[in-house]
DNA sequence: GCAATATACTAGGACATCCAAGGGTTTGGA
DNA sequence: TCCAAACCCTTGGATGTCCTAGTATATTGC
């Protein structure tokens, strides 16, 4: 970890856009840029608290919604369109976490074409488990005050809608 | 590009968090799950702009901070203090970036373990060209209206600052 | 019924990020 | 003075993401 800068980086990459003319898109390039780094920190303290678990985030959010599903499983692509990450995504996560006997592969009843993903009960147990953690070690201390908290969904949400994510 | 979902996939799982009794961290949950999928939007879009110059937003990122750089040259670790990412991702960038002729490397002048990174003529134009390309296409179209812009610069840089990246 | 098109998953490759470890250079205290 | 500790960069390995192709299965249209 390393020392905190003695200025914000952001800050002075704002600035730097004023001064050389870009004043017009400064705001959205600061705004856009400490999105990024928020991520950043976020994945980080997340990725701590489920390391003890042998998870990484992206296994835990597919582990997360298997164990939200009625039947505790789902096809390959409906995770995929969920999880909005790229279908070779989740192969790979489904491999690891296969490998790790915390998912089963299985034939879909009437398409031949489609894999389902199904928790075991070991993945059920340990989804559980690291759900628990990360709810009391990362959500219930973010770091946003509670009012900012609801900005943000609001924000973003709209962003999201505009950027095509969902209709509703 | 998949076409947008009925509903919103973060929204479902706030509801799915409360409906499990997690309801007090449902909230911050569904913000950071928000920023997540957000930074994977933005960064798509920045790395199309990017593409046709040949350059990643971490290439472009580490061009621009040594565009404005007084002398054009910075040591690799305050580059790498100042983009906030970890040493070994800034010798990745570096070494690509020499490869295309973009940067040099060089000795500190009395520090001799510490090695300077410069930008070349070539460098400089391009990273001016690409700037242009960012600004107008990406940056100017954020999709965030300009008080939701405000917002979140505030809320993301009381969220850095508490998460140790300045004083300030 | 059959060919053309669409859909689902996987294999291989390019990149970026982090961590752990190693070799060279400086600094600072005994 | 001199050696241990601190610092700087690079290498090698693990992960995740995306893209492009390729294989297999369904669906559609003639």
């Amino acid at each position: 970890m390393n020392a905190p800068l003695p200025r914000d980086p952001i800050a002075d990459a704002q600035r730097n856009w004023e001064r050389h003319g870009w004043g017009d898109v400064a705001a959205p390039m600061a705004a856009i840029t400490a999105i990024m780094r928020t991520q950043q920190i976020l994945l980080a303290r997340i990725e701590g608290a489920l390391k003890p678990f042998g998870l990484t985030f992206a296994r835990y959010e597919l582990l997360a919604l298997l164990s939200f599903a009625r039947s505790g499983a789902l096809p390959m692509n409906k995770a995929s369109a969920l999880l909005q990450v790229h279908p070779t995504s989740v192969t790979n996560a489904v491999d690891r976490l296969e490998k790790a006997g915390l998912v089963v592969r299985s034939q879909h009843p009437t398409d031949g074409r489609t894999t389902l993903i199904e928790l075991t009960a070991e993945g059920r147990t340990l989804a559980k488990s690291a759900t628990a953690v990360l709810n009391t070690e990362v959500f219930s201390q973010s770091g946003f005050a509670d009012r900012d908290v609801d900005q943000l969904i609001r924000i973003l949400g709209d962003f999201r809608r505009g950027a095509g994510d969902f209709s509703e």
